[in-house]
This record gives C-alpha cells, structure tokens and sequence, in this order.
DNA sequence: GTCTATAAGTAGATAGAC
DNA sequence: GTCTATCTACTTATAGAC
C-alpha cells in the first residue's frame, strides 16, 4: 500500500488521459501506463477488458455533463438573459471540468472515430449534446437566421475554450482572445435578429 | 505501366494523404499504402527514407500557401478593404486547396506534435502563418483592441472552413453556418474599434 | 525502380501461479 | 488483484536480387 490509491481504475483513467492527449491513444502503449503506476501491464486487464474500453470511459464523462446542462437550461424560461447564462455555463463548462477530456478528443479524433461501439458511432459524442444546447437557444418556430446565431454562439464559445490558434504572440493574450470571442457568442443570443 | 502513374511520389503522398487523414497516422501502415498503389512496400522506401518523411512532406504545403498569401497581403495598402479582401482570401485558401491538408493536419496533430524536426517543431506548421497574416490585419501600432479583433478574425475564418460542431442538424445547413462565421470575421475588421 | 525475404522490435492480449 | 511468461500479430525498415 504504497501511497494511498483509493481505486486503481480511476488512476488508470487519469494516466491514460494524460498520456493519450500528450502522446496519443495510438502511441501510447498500455505498458507506459502500467510503468507509470508501477504496476503490471496484465494489472490493467484485470480493470479494463481492452485498450479500448479505456478510451470509451474517457469518453463517456462527456454526454453526461452535456445532459446536466441541457437539463437546467430547459428549466429556464426562454429570454435574452436566460440564453447568455447558458453559454456563460456552457463555455465554464468546457474551459474547466471537461476541458482535459476535450482537449483528449480533439487530441484524439480519428482514434475515437474508428471505434466502432456497440451503440451508435462513439465520434458523435460532441456533436448530439452541442445540437441540444443549441437547440435551447431559441424559441419553437424561431426562423433560420435565430437558429443560425444560436448555431455559431456554440461554436463561438467551444472555440474560445479550444481556439485552433492558441498562442497568438503580438501583444493579445490568449485570455483576451478567448475573451472577445465569448463576448460576440452573447451577442448573438443577446437580441433577435433584425429580420 | 498499367494506367498512367505520373509520379510515383506523388501518388505516394495523394494516398497517404487520404489514409492518414481518414484513419490516423498510427494506424495507416505503409503495407497499406503500397497495396493501395499495387506496388511492395519496399518500393516505398525507394521515395522516401521513412513513414515519418512522408509526413513532412504532407505537411510542407502549408506554410509555402500562407506565404503567398502574406506576399500578397504586405503588396495592398491598408485598408478596410484589403483586410477584408486578405480575410476573404484565407477563407478560399483554407476551404478549397488547403482543405485536405488542414484537415489531415487536425486529424493528426498528436502525430505531427511528436516529430522533432531538424529545424523547428513541425507542429508548428500552422501557428506562424497565421501570426503573419493577422499581423497584416492592422496598422503599426495600432490599439490592442485592434489586434485582438484581427486575431478572432483569423481564428473565426479557420473555425468556418472546419468547425468544432460542423453537422448541425437542426434547418441551418453546415454552409449557411460557415458564412455566417465569415461575416462575423468580415465584420471585425471593416471598422476600426470605438475606442 | 521495384521486387522477395527477412530482420528486429513492439503492440495488445491471455494463461496460470500466487 | 497482481504477478511472470508467453502468444500472435502486426509494424518499420533493410539487404540484396533483378
């Protein structure tokens, strides 16, 4: 009982998160993780039937923190202010408890795409949850161009917590791009549009 | 000579493009690629020295398209215009000729973060084209806001050619979804910023 | 330029002892 | 629960013939 390992299925977990954003799911060997923990490689087989049940743990922190969200937001009332507190939630979301495991999905795309689960296609674990939170964005019947908007504010907001072009340089922090371009996602919810 | 190969290389690196991109660098075996081009994986070792040059040279294209378009952009006076017109060419430039590319990059970046080249880390491929061309985005010292407006510019135009939640369900199409992001970037900098 | 044959290594996964 | 030992199935890469 060396240190104190509450459960070594969630230690497994963690190193392979680490190692998987870092390295990548396919150049990291189930051997580096059971060297980190000090363990055996067939230490890990008593845990996890394979590899890639690993990968479909990770994963699956995703949905469920989507569908808390998508829950308190359908409690809300439909207005301008319920809408921007939804992307403020959802933009804390992905910026802090869930900000390693996306980084390990965008880190880790096409390995999650070749799985092949046993229910529906494992890469569509962003996307369905994203829809819905879009989808509470406006109201029943909104026209397109609402849509549109409540649209690209989700994608604005998940940009702004994972910007394609991070480490900008010049003399604009990162938090200060990622800043503004929260600030135009509530914008876009903040108002209808002028028809 | 059974149908017309060109080049060799070249097909080499059309169909590495494609795998790489579709199923991951890792998981793309060069057995894989010479069956595909009907030749034995030895004859790959004839174009390139290893997997890994294979890679470089994928990924060579992009800062050769960038400079060109920072060539272009350093000839035009500034402008609101221009900048519009600089923004509007990044956008074909990411959507149509380096569409592929981009994607296998982001496909890959794991994979691309590992080489350590001879010259500067590959993963780098992107990073300074960007910098230079949303340095083109403003005047000489011109005001923070400013520079940040041109950064979320340039990030805004490369989420539009491959965004986070690209099938958004839903009546908006993925394009209506784009070119809305397009005008969001249009639209940062036409103006200059009100203090 | 392209081939066959093979080297040398590592991966994921299992068997069975403790 | 964790171990050692092992199996099978690849992989990248090279040697040398044609």
């Amino acid at each position: 009982m060396n240190k104190r390992r509450k459960d070594m299925s969630s230690q497994i977990l963690q190193v392979a998160l680490e190692l998987f954003t870092r390295q990548g799911y396919d150049k990291t060997s189930l051997r580096e993780i059971a060297e980190r923990l000090e363990v055996s490689k067939a230490a890990l087989y008593y845990h996890f039937v394979s590899k890639e049940e690993i990968l479909h743990a990770l994963v699956a922190a995703i949905p469920r923190a989507f569908d808390e969200l998508v829950a308190w937001g359908e409690s809300m009332p439909r207005s301008a202010e319920s809408r921007k507190e939804i992307l403020r939630r959802l933009a804390a979301l992905t910026s802090e408890k869930l900000d390693p495991v996306l980084r390990f999905v965008q880190a880790n795309s096409t390995a999650i795409e070749a799985v092949s689960g046993d229910s529906e296609p494992m890469h569509e674990v962003l996307t369905p949850g994203l829809r819905r939170i879009a989808g509470i964005l406006f109201d029943a019947g909104a026209d397109v161009n609402d849509q549109i908007r409540a649209i690209v504010a989700v994608n604005l907001v998940m940009m702004a917590s994972h910007p394609i072009l991070p480490d900008v340089g010049l003399e604009a922090t990162p938090e200060q791009v990622s800043e503004a371009v929260r600030d135009l996602a509530l914008g876009l919810v903040s108002n209808r549009s002028p028809a």
